[in-house]
DNA sequence: CGGGTGACTTCCC
DNA sequence: GGGGAAGCCACCC
């Protein structure tokens, strides 16, 4: 209703953008929330697609592993630190920061 | 329409 | 904990 089923990427934008200030999602997060778990590569492919325009930082890999190497890797830690992630070791807390529930 | 690609995920050693 | 391989999916040319 509020949609008319938008093209992939759009969905990936609107989960991305619905992550919440001092948390982080997986890419699998993300793209269940898009709805295809499975497309995980995709969100990661369209978020570098889509640009600056939402909060790709708060996006990373199972466990909560920075996939970015180089440079954007390490301003993305930085830019979670930032928002009050914690990182342990060079991986965010997802028990504390992550959408997902903690078991 | 077909093929190549990737910031993935998961399993196994 | 680290390394390698396979599977999966949608986008781009």
């Amino acid at each position: 209703m509020i949609e008319a089923m938008p093209g992939f990427d759009t969905k990936i934008k609107a989960a991305v953008r619905r992550i919440p200030k001092g948390k982080v999602a997986t890419y699998g997060e993300v793209a269940g929330a898009a709805g295809v778990p499975r497309a995980a590569r995709m969100v990661a492919f369209t978020l570098k697609r889509a640009g600056r325009t939402l909060p790709w930082h708060r996006v990373v890999g199972a466990g909560g592993r920075i996939l970015l190497r180089g440079e954007p890797g390490l301003e993305q830690r930085m830019r979670l630190e930032a928002e009050g992630v914690k990182f342990r070791g060079g991986r965010v807390r997802m028990e504390s920061h992550g959408v997902r529930k903690a078991t």
